[in-house]
Formats: C-alpha cells, sequence, structure tokens
RNA sequence: GGCCCCGUGGCGGAAUGGUAGACGCAACGGACUUAAAAUCCGUAGCUCGCAAGGGCGUGUCCGUUCGAGUCGGACCGGGGCCA
C-alpha cells in the first residue's frame, strides 16, 4: 500500500477547489447565509504560526457551515499600509508599494498552500487605490456629519516613528511600535468623534452576547463611564470653578481642590507667576501616561486663591495645582477628600491637610473610625457631614446632587475615559485625509470629483519630515472653492482606520460605493469573526464606531459589524539561550535525551520556558518548513488539536509527528476498507459488532457537530480520533458498515484536513468531491444507548458499577446496586440509611 | 492597588454537581524485522500488598451537599486588563 503524499494529494486538490470556484461566495442565494471571517494579516514578508492557527479555525468553520448548506463568505484580504514599508524603502531603497505587493505575493502563495476555502477573488489590499479612495469618500461623509474634526491638542509624539500617536497606542509612556519614550506637543491633528457615540458603545455591549465576556468586560473599562456630579465652586477671585467629582456623598470631607497643571486657571496663574510656571513645568516632566502619573509622589503648589464650600459659604478651602490631577479626565479639577481616596490622601498627608472620616463603615461609629496611611473607599453611612449624617452613600450621592441642583450650584453629568480617537499620522505610506487648506477659505473637503487623492508614485525618504510634505508639486492644488493656490493636508490616515471597515467591503469588492447596500444588507454582520485578543479594544472599538458610520450614511442597516467573536490564543514554543547568554534559532538547535545543544555540535543550550513565537527571541517555527515536511493537514490538525482554541498552544516536533503519523493511519484505515464490496444500503438489521460500529460512527457525528458549532476544535479532534480507533479495532464488522464509518470519518475530518479528506472520499469510489458533499446526520436510534453504566457508591465512594437497561425504575437500580459484593462489604451488614438513585447515572448508598 | 481569568498525571488537556485523568504526546514491555524505521498488541495518577483488595489523590484550608475538579468563602501561586 502506497503511503500518502500530502505534496501530490495537496497541489491536486488545490488546483481542483481553484478551477471549479467551489469557494466563490454568491451575493444571491436561497441558502442562508454565513459571514466568517478572520483578522486580515499585515503583509510583513512571511505568514507564521499564528497566522495558520488563526486562519485553520476560521477555515474548519468555513468549511463546515458550507457542508451544513450555509451560503459561505470566507474573504482574505492585506492590511496594507503601516510603518514597516516605509523601513523597508528607507533600509533597502525599495519603494513601500513594491516591497509591500511582493510581500502580498509571498504570503498569499503561502496561505494558498494551506488549502484554505477563501473566495480569492474578493481578494484587496487597504494600499490599493481601489479601496483607499473609498475610505476617503468615508473619510469627508464622518467630516460633513460632524463626526472628523481638527483640533490643536496635546498630543503624544513619538520621536523614533515621527508622528503622533494616539492615546492607546501609548503604553506605559512609550509607543507601541519603537518604543520610545512619548514626548508632549502641542500640534493640530484630526480626530474621530468616538465619544459621541460613547453611551450607544457601551449599551450595546450587553447584547453582544457571542463576544468573550474578556473582551466585553476590556472594552467597558476602556469606555470607562462614570456618573458624577459637577459642582460649581466660588473662588476668593470672584471667579467659578468647576470640578467633577463621583463622590458628592464625600463633599463635607473635603480639605482641598487641586487643579491640573493644564487647567486653564492654572495656566492664567502661571503667565503672571513665574513659581507658579516653575512648577508646572517639573510636573510636564513627569511624562503624560496615566500609570506614571499614578505612581509618582504626589507634588501640589498652593496658589493662595481660596475655594468656598458649596454648602457653606464661610468654609474655605485652599485650591492648589497637583501633579496627579488629569486634565483630560472630567473638567480638570477636583475636591480632595483625603479620608476616601487614596490618592488625595497621600496628598494632604505630605501638605498637612485635614483627615475627616465622613463615611463610617457599618458597625463602626464616627468618634472610634481613624483612617490612618489607607484612604477608605468602602460602604458605609454618612457622618460629619451635617444634613447627610446617617445617610447611605448612595442616598448621600442624590441628597447633595438633589440640594446643588436646586441651587444651581452642581449638575449631575456622566464622564467617560474614552477620547476621540487621533487619526493623523505624519506618514506617506497610509491612505491620504483627503482635506485642503485654503488661505481664503479655510478647511474643505476634496470634491467628489477629484477623488480619489493618490499618493505619488515616487515617494523620497532621504531627507527629513514627512515625503508628502516635502514632496516638490504633491501638496500644491487649486482651492475646490476660489480657485486659488491652496495646499493638501499631508497626514495619513492611522492604518487603523483601514481595517474599520474592511469587513463590509468584502460584502462586495466592485461596488462603485464604499459598500453596497443590498450586500450588506444580504451578508452583514459577520457571524464568526476570528483573531487575536490584542485587537480587543482598540480594532474592535473603532469598527464598531466606524459601522455606526456607515449605518449613518445609508451604507448599511446595523450597528454592531461582529455577531460572534472568537479569540484565539497565541502559539508558543521553548526558547533556547546559548552560555553568552544570546537567544538561539529553532533551527540551530537539536535535543538528546530531553538536552539541546547547537547542531552537530556537543555545546549545551539552556532551554528556556516556552513563550509566544517571536522574531527577537528566536523561538518561531517557519509554517512553510512544516508544510514542505508534512503537508498542510498535518499543520493544519496539529493547529486544533489538544489545547483549547482561546489558550495558548504549544508547538512541539513530536506534537507535529503525531499529527502526520494520524494522516497515515487515516488513509491506511481508508485504504484497506475500500475494496470491501459496498451495496447500495444498508443491511436492514445490523447487530453484534457491527451494530457498535455503527454507533461509534454515529456518536461521532453527533458530538463533532456539536463541537463544531461551539468551536471547541481540541474536543472534535479526540472524538475523530475515538472514531478512528474503533474502526480500526472492528475488524468483525461487515463491510458495509465498515465503509460507512470510513465515510463519516472521512467527512469528520474534512474541513479540518480538506485534502486528506477529498483523496479518501475519492478512494471510496465518489466522483464528486467532499467540499461539495452534505454535512451527515447523526441517526438518533444509533446515538441512543440502551444499556447505561451507572456508578455505585457507599458514601460518596465508588464501590463498583452496574450494567443495567436505560431508563430502568429506581428499585431496580437500587436492588442491582445493594447486591454487589463490595458494596456488602462496605455496608458490613448494617442496613442503608439512604439510598439515592438518579436514574442512568448513579446510586448512592449512605451507610 | 482594583477588576477579571486560570491552577487536574512526566507533558498538552477531558469531565450537564454524579465512575477524575477521555483523546493525544512522552515513557515502558512485547510482536513483526538480520537490523532499523514504520506498524501492531499491551502497561501506565501516587501508594500499601505476592495477590485479592485497600488507602490517598484535581494549589491550600474551610463550608454547602447523599455526593464537589465543578458551587460559596479565605488564602497561596501564575496570567491578563486597567492603574
Amino acid at each position: 500500500m502506497a503511503r500518502y503524499n500530502p505534496k501530490e494529494s495537496e497541489q491536486h486538490w488545490q488546483s481542483v477547489w481553484t478551477e471549479r470556484q467551489c469557494f466563490a461566495a454568491q451575493n444571491e442565494s436561497s441558502r442562508p447565509k454565513c459571514y466568517i471571517l478572520e483578522m486580515f494579516p499585515y503583509p510583513s514578508g512571511r505568514i507564521h504560526m499564528g497566522h495558520v492557527r488563526n486562519y485553520t479555525m476560521g477555515d474548519v468553520l468555513a468549511r463546515f457551515r458550507r457542508a451544513q448548506g450555509y451560503n459561505v463568505l470566507h474573504p482574505m484580504g492585506w492590511d496594507a499600509f503601516g510603518l514597516p514599508a516605509e523601513n523597508a524603502a528607507r533600509q533597502q531603497g525599495v519603494s513601500p508599494r513594491d516591497w509591500t505587493y511582493a510581500n502580498i505575493g509571498t504570503m498569499r502563495r503561502e496561505l494558498k498552500q494551506m488549502g484554505l476555502a477563501i473566495d480569492w477573488s474578493r481578494e484587496f489590499a487597504t494600499c490599493d487605490p481601489d479601496y483607499y479612495k473609498h475610505q476617503q469618500r468615508l473619510f469627508i461623509e464622518f467630516y460633513k456629519a460632524g463626526l472628523v474634526y481638527r483640533a490643536e491638542a496635546d498630543v503624544n509624539w513619538d520621536p523614533v516613528d515621527g508622528t503622533v500617536l494616539a492615546n492607546e497606542q501609548v503604553i506605559d509612556g512609550r509607543g507601541w511600535r519603537s518604543g520610545a519614550i512619548v514626548e508632549r506637543k502641542k500640534l493640530s491633528q484630526w480626530f474621530f468623534r468616538i465619544t459621541a457615540c460613547a453611551d450607544e458603545l457601551l449599551a450595546a455591549l450587553d447584547r453582544l452576547d457571542r463576544w468573550p465576556d474578556k473582551v466585553r468586560l476590556m472594552q467597558k473599562n476602556w469606555i470607562g463611564r462614570s456618573e458624577g456630579l459637577r459642582v460649581t465652586f466660588d473662588l476668593s477671585d470672584s471667579t467659578k470653578l468647576d470640578v467633577f467629582t463621583t463622590r458628592p456623598d464625600t463633599l463635607f470631607g473635603a480639605s482641598f481642590v487641586a487643579l491640573s497643571p493644564d487647567h486653564p486657571l492654572s495656566q492664567r496663574l502661571a503667565a503672571a507667576d513665574p513659581k507658579i510656571a516653575v512648577f508646572i513645568e517639573d510636573c510636564h516632566r513627569l511624562g503624560t501616561s496615566e500609570a506614571t502619573i499614578e505612581t509618582a509622589e504626589k507634588m501640589g503648589y498652593d496658589t493662595g486663591i481660596a475655594a468656598a464650600h458649596p454648602f457653606d459659604p464661610q468654609w474655605k478651602l485652599p485650591v492648589m495645582i497637583a501633579n496627579f490631577v488629569l486634565m483630560g479626565y472630567g473638567t480638570g479639577a477636583i475636591f480632595g477628600c483625603p479620608a476616601h481616596d487614596q490618592r488625595d490622601l497621600d496628598f494632604a498627608r505630605k501638605y498637612g491637610l485635614p483627615v475627616l472620616p465622613v463615611v463610617i463603615p457599618d458597625g463602626e461609629d464616627a468618634q472610634g473610625f481613624k483612617v490612618g496611611q489607607e484612604a477608605y473607599t468602602g460602604p458605609g453611612h454618612l457622618a460629619n457631614s451635617r444634613f447627610l449624617d446617617g445617610l447611605s452613600v448612595e442616598d448621600a450621592k442624590k441628597e447633595v446632587a438633589k440640594r446643588l441642583e436646586a441651587v444651581g450650584g452642581g449638575k449631575r453629568e456622566v464622564n467617560y475615559r474614552l477620547r476621540d480617537w487621533l487619526v493623523s499620522r505624519q506618514r506617506p505610506w497610509g491612505c491620504p485625509i483627503p482635506m485642503i487648506r485654503c488661505r481664503n477659505c479655510g478647511l474643505l473637503p476634496v470634491g467628489e470629483s477629484d477623488l480619489p487623492v493618490l499618493l505619488p508614485e515616487e515617494l523620497q525618504f532621504s531627507g527629513a519630515g514627512n515625503p508628502l510634505d516635502t514632496h516638490p508639486s504633491w501638496k500644491h492644488v487649486r482651492c475646490p472653492q476660489c480657485g486659488r493656490g491652496a495646499e493638501r493636508e499631508t497626514d495619513t490616515c492611522d492604518t487603523f482606520v483601514d481595517s474599520a471597515w474592511y469587513f463590509a467591503r468584502f460584502c462586495d469588492t466592485a461596488a462603485n460605493g464604499p459598500v453596497s447596500r443590498n450586500a450588506a444588507d444580504y451578508w452583514l454582520p459577520v457571524d464568526q469573526y476570528i483573531g487575536g485578543v490584542e485587537h480587543a479594544i482598540l480594532h474592535l472599538l473603532y469598527a464598531r464606531f466606524f459601522t455606526r458610520g456607515l449605518h449613518r450614511f445609508g451604507y448599511a442597516n446595523l450597528d454592531e459589524p461582529f455577531a460572534g467573536l472568537f479569540t484565539q490564543g497565541m502559539v508558543c514554543h521553548e526558547t533556547y539561550k546559548d552560555a553568552d547568554g544570546h537567544w538561539r534559532a529553532v533551527e540551530e538547535i537539536e535535543k538528546r535525551d530531553g538536552k539541546a545543544f547547537l547542531k552537530g555540535s556537543e555545546t549545551e543550550v539552556t532551554i528556556g520556558r516556552s513563550e509566544a513565537m517571536s522574531k527577537s527571541k528566536k523561538n518561531g517555527v517557519a509554517p512553510e518548513t512544516i508544510i514542505n515536511l508534512y503537508g498542510a493537514d498535518t499543520i493544519r490538525w496539529f493547529m486544533l488539536s489538544d489545547s483549547p482554541p482561546e489558550r495558548d498552544i504549544e508547538w512541539t516536533n513530536d506534537g507535529a509527528e503525531a499529527c502526520f503519523r494520524f494522516v497515515q493511519r487515516v488513509w491506511r484505515l481508508v485504504e484497506d476498507g475500500k475494496d470491501s464490496p459496498a451495496p447500495p444500503t444498508l443491511p436492514g438489521k445490523v447487530e453484534g459488532p457491527a451494530l457498535e460500529l455503527r454507533r461509534a460512527a454515529h456518536r461521532a457525528i453527533a458530538a463533532v457537530t456539536e463541537d463544531l458549532d461551539n468551536l471547541r476544535f481540541n474536543r472534535a479532534v479526540a472524538q475523530i480520533y475515538t472514531l478512528a480507533n474503533v474502526i480500526a479495532s472492528a475488524t468483525a464488522a461487515a463491510s458495509p458498515v465498515r465503509r460507512e464509518a470510513l465515510e463519516i470519518l472521512a467527512q469528520m475530518i474534512a474541513p479540518m484536513m480538506p485534502h486528506l479528506a477529498e483523496s479518501c472520499w475519492q478512494v471510496l469510489g465518489h466522483r464528486s468531491l467532499i467540499a461539495d458533499a452534505a454535512w451527515p446526520q447523526a441517526d438518533p436510534d444509533l446515538v441512543r444507548e440502551d444499556t447505561v453504566t451507572m456508578a455505585v457508591q457507599v458514601n460518596g465512594k465508588l464501590r463498583g458499577t452496574i450494567e443495567i437497561a436505560r431508563g430502568s425504575e429506581k428499585a431496580v437500580a437500587e436492588s442491582v446496586a445493594l447486591s454487589l459484593e463490595p458494596v456488602a462489604r462496605a455496608l458490613e451488614g448494617k442496613p442503608p440509611k439512604r439510598v439515592i438513585v438518579v436514574p442512568d447515572r448513579i446510586v448512592n448508598i449512605v451507610a
């Protein structure tokens, strides 16, 4: 018997699928639709194991749904703008465009080698003018709808990448890509007004019931809605100051008012007082990130101004400038209640301000309760608070709000942590922002007929600054309104804009507008979106925001783009370090007796913990190597086996070999069974081992179907192994039954190992493709067992099992159980106190 | 620091409150082979015992229950997000 040859077979079936256009999605169909999408890749050069895992999962689902009779859309594209192309251009002297499209070519070939059931006719890259021209149109629509604006803003400037970053792209005070310490600059920038949708983006999370709770929680925290009160203080310089607080109940515990260094009042004072200016500068030197500010030592400066307590004009509070108050949150000013806020407490202790507890934990009394170095933030009742005394925290909040609102001294308000989305990037390899600046007419969108604004053919990377800005002619245009000389916007869009709507474009990639309404109505929402959890906040939030835009502009009739979301785990591998502490690549290593050596030498290297495959740790394994060695089916099977899909998976050589062995094993089973005569129908009555085989096969259908429905690929794999084991050992089974089981086996593996499945299908005598075969139905009579094994316990300890007819009376189970010898021994001749019988499951005898 | 998730054999992991360890890897024993590879059969949580048969076992402790890996509480350890 010839071994299965994946190389030949996989190439063959891939070309058959392509010829027959098996996976082309029809925009009109009587079948129910199913849109399966994996997060599209950045064309960095090669696919990596993370891609393989991601696209395998999506592909299994796409093929499974197709077999179940759905009209499936499963497209692929490229998130193709972005900095790496520019870096390559600078280092290698190629154009970002050529570099990008060359990479796309390589990666497309690699993805095709995986045998993915993708409708390649819908492929596009975000750097295709035919894509980004539509994005420019959308940008203008957002602009006209008031959802895009330009504003002077304190921005995060990445000095290495030479661009502005969104708040979300600053991690621990450093640029997410370059790792450079981000500086604060005041620049005029473009923003999407995502905060306009904050409440809705938050509220709709509750309805996304097929999203992981984890992701919903992360988005919720990111949006950071807080209800509170805006309280107005009268200042001794006879101006007023608004502060925002979520704890109005603690107003009688206030001992100071604090301003952000960036607050207009601070700035005004600084202009008049150089000492204040110096203090503010000191604060700025700390950096901009919330985390740094939070952990830095509290610093304050007394302005000398006094604020009158809103409920007692005689009560004066000092107004300080404090480094821990953020301008970006609330009003940029707070009142400090040290007893019930840790930051306020630290501050008060440092500057000797009073600490008066006003919330007393229930069960303690106001006299005895003291606050030391830890603020009390829990529940309790009010004290030292005049008319609030005795109220709960919640009631006190309401009472303060009510009273202040009545006299115009306060207003209930909702605040968000979410900021508007800063999208301008001073980079040339991105979608040009289609705006024009005219000295006479101001800011204008590029006219409809002048779209698209194409990037120049040639970009010079030698000089400093943005090549679009320094390009000799590109930015010079005529004003669409007055016709005089004007300048283009030379900023481009954050690449997160590109990925905020690509899923909608896939519905009809030939649409004249950005999105075809008919196609979107048919295909959207995406039924199952699959990708890495690293996009849990940014990409998904932006896409949700953009979809609301598409809805508003009439391109779609829905708000939520992704009905189902799945976030898969990473692919990990052992790491290796040599004696000098340098990382060593996987392909440099050979393992002997559980130890690792440099290949062909006695130089041992230390084996480090398994970590996500990365270039820096050199612990990546190239998918292409594995595919060349074992074939795509093996690598796909590996990705689905063992580890639950949402958890990290560890790549091992042994595991890969085991998968390859299974490929060969399935092939042998099928080859062994192919010659048995196959009558058109099964015999009416099947008994003995044949019946057991039939049952196993049909139980496998039921189990695998349920597992795939729930994306539990690892369990589906285990079910298939079990079926293969049963088939292999069921030598006595009659050939038609054996044949049925083999066909079921082929169909169960078809979504996961599609090439092998096609080959098996052919060997079993089919002339059609298994890719076109309907998913088998489990016969309920075969799935159901006639007898059950019940556990018998005495005092909760297992003492034996009994075989009994399914659905037996409790009394029957009880008497059989009591007759067991070990049960009698455990009872020591005494009568049982109690017997619990759960039919078909367990008998527990209480002695 | 807050919120969330996770702790099960040598390893990855199974297990609607009902026989813990399915399935796979690694390991060991055997068959086939001149030999090896491949394949096939078998063993396998720990522990006491020749055996029959016990005892102990899902991070630790406590609780709820006839019965807890699963539910509740406290703690320990690891991870994620926000600080």
